[in-house]
DNA sequence: GTCTTTAATAAGGGATGCGTAAAAAGTAGC
DNA sequence: GCTACTTTTTACGCATCCCTTATTAAAGAC
């Protein structure tokens, strides 16, 4: 039994979610259009905004109709209360972590970087380092930290947010760290661990690309690559909690070893390390040793090409390719109605784009590749932050009819 | 939006949902009982119990307690009717096809077989031996055609359930066939047609192996390789509507071409079309002959197998790993708590399963693999046809608080 | 400055639902 | 036959929704 039995009080909080969303999805609106677009009675949505702004979530922003001028009483515009709640997005990445805070509309309020290697220090300081950089978020925003929610945090590698462990992730020494233990008991605050691309999936579904979508997947490239699925108006998990494991996905038989110890794993072929040394044996180790000083190899190889380099053509050509390989699995199997893939820079883009898209097109089924819209766009740092932050936010909006929200209650 | 706005009427809906569902999973079952499973209370049980029995769904079934003798007032056990409602299941393939009338309890009433090859006939004479078909069953169990609310259709190929259309099937000459257009004209009754996966899914939700699962595929191989995906108690259809297309996964490079101008789809590869072809290359096309005049090519090989004759042994074996590693797409992309291969005979999954399991764990994270369960196991051709009543009956149970309810109504 | 128009709230009537608590029903034990 | 005990039903109170009809509010139109 996913759905819990109903009563009055279920009734309204299902109608309150219906006037929260409505809210959220379209900023600034008047009651007579929540009626509308909710079918819900103007008694009714009265009585739910009065609840609501009395709750203090939203607010009449008293600015009357945009624009046009009309003939009677002018509507009062509601929206919501930024300052209603906050909640901190972290990225942990192995050369950066970004730490951000969001207010109740998922705007940006502030945003620091700590430009440390993380990968040599145990996980205890990793927390601390952690805590001393929300401290300094928080401080610099001089947001109340009694409004403060929760944590969401995106890190590399495997996670399983039920019990907020990392596995094998590459920014910690330990095979195993109970990141969301760590953090929450030095903040005292619910924290929710993600990987990286079920973030990105939570931001698109949220404020991206995916806002109307039933179905979508966001591929990112974070080191390795990754997939998270969005089915349902949720992350798919699967049975393990992980997450689809989109890296590890077979493609070819050059034999190709991967970190994992299979082989012709997709990461085996496109992660960053492979990459580079693709671009090592291409163009040289030194190529590779000063680009990397200055920049990604993802951009060094975007400059060789730029510069007419064949060999750094035929790496980035093979890189979409072999994506586009992996992306055919997830059409061909899921047959999403967008594919998302996100990669660091816009040159990069448009240089992948037509191996990606041959590759795709010429592995998934006809019907299904035509069904599936497939983006590329480029990584915006705030989107892993509202990714984070919609992780928290989500719970405070969390829809009442689903048995998880009482668990997540408890 | 996918949830309805909440009002009195659909509470009651819900709630009635839930104890038609408490009685539909647990069969015979007390008023108490109910209670203390909904959590609804007597008074709510009582009541609604009362208006399903005049509706005619639920009945006293008037046996007081099972076996041990209590104190206070006996339960009076409640149950479905099992003639409340009747759905036929229509299960279409090359050599045969199969009509079954499913009662409301899901029990096979009567079931014909029309052992004929359908694929030299147009649509329009397909359709009227499918009627005689059906008249045919409905005459011999006594049933009463008003009671009769729909029926549900399995058919090979490519199948829009949107439109009730087939495309490129093997039993059809034509492309596209308005199925459920052409029997619904004929019997005046609601026609749902969907590809034998997804009936097989819906077999397994409802009645088999997969009740409690949240999510689960079915493969099976009927001429092709077809894979069923439930997620979030629902058969997943993508944007195309069509569903995953498991046989057009690609799966190894030897560049062997596919029916869709595709190289190295698994259909390619194990297809009973490209099982035929490797036992004619290997076992002689005398050998192919002779046994398919008598069986199918699974149980032809495996008997081959059996008499010890190694190349037999060697195309099954390479079958199981071909299947091995579209799984282990399934499982690292999907991740469901169960995979349900469904197979011709008890023998065949024998011998195919260690090259199956060897390569779907070669393939697949390891994570991932551990998570997922693997079962192999018979086709029964009555689940074909409980999959193909449960496409109907689930309308009548159907969940009040999806928006697929209100769009199935119209 | 008054009239018109639209928005929002308030009040009353009607319907439905849930739940609690008490009454009715039905059986076993003494 | 009476009592004890459990199930089921009935009666009542309360909450929610909806609708209709004022009432109040705030602007534009004249």
């Amino acid at each position: 039994m996913a759905v819990k039995i109903a009563d009055p009080l279920l009734m309204r909080e299902i109608n309150k979610f219906h006037v929260l969303e409505t809210i959220r999805c379209h900023g600034q609106i008047s009651r007579v259009e929540i009626s509308e677009r909710t079918l819900l009675s103007g008694t009714t949505v009265s009585a739910i905004t009065g609840a609501l702004i009395e709750e203090g979530l939203i607010h009449a922003t008293h600015t009357e109709a945009n624009g046009e001028t009309h003939r009677g009483r002018p509507r009062v515009l509601l929206g919501l209360v930024a300052d209603a709640a906050y909640v901190l997005g972290i990225k942990i990445s192995e050369a950066t972590t970004t730490v951000t805070l969001i207010d109740f509309q998922g705007e940006v309020v502030t945003s620091v970087q700590l430009p440390i290697r993380l990968s040599r220090q145990p996980a205890e300081v990793i927390a601390d380092l952690i805590e001393d950089a929300m401290d300094d978020c928080i401080n610099k925003s001089g947001v109340n930290r009694k409004r403060i929610r929760g944590i969401g945090i995106g890190v590399p590698g495997l996670v399983d947010p039920r019990s907020g462990r990392s596995y094998a992730s590459s920014v910690f020494g330990e095979r195993e760290v109970p990141l969301s233990a760590l953090l929450g008991e030095r903040t005292g605050l619910p924290v929710k661990l993600e990987k990286p691309a079920n973030l990105l999936a939570l931001a698109e579904a949220w404020f991206g690309y995916a806002q109307r979508d039933k179905s979508f997947g966001v591929i990112v490239l974070d080191q390795t690559a990754s997939l998270g699925l969005w089915l349902d108006d949720d992350v798919h998990r699967g049975a393990s909690t992980l997450g689809p494991t989109f890296g590890h996905l077979k493609v070819g038989s050059q034999g190709v070893a991967c970190d994992c110890g299979q082989l012709d794993c997709l990461n085996a072929h496109v992660s960053d390390a492979a990459l580079r040394k693709h671009a090592a044996d291409a163009l040289g180790s030194g190529f590779v040793q000063t680009a990397l000083a200055r920049t990604s190899i993802t951009a060094a190889l975007a400059e060789a090409c730029d510069a007419g380099e064949a060999e750094a053509r035929k790496i980035i050509d093979g890189h979409g390719a072999k994506l586009g390989v992996g992306v055919s699995h997830v059409i061909n199997l899921i047959n999403p109605e967008k594919i998302i893939v996100v990669l660091e820079s816009q040159r990069y883009c448009d240089l992948v784009e037509p191996a990606l898209r041959a590759a795709a097109a010429a592995n998934s089924f006809r019907a299904h590749y035509a069904s599936t819209e497939l983006i590329l766009h480029t990584l915006d740092d705030q989107l892993w932050a509202r990714g984070a932050a919609a992780l928290m936010l989500r719970d405070i909006y969390s829809a009442p009819w689903t048995s998880a929200y009482q668990e997540e209650l408890q």
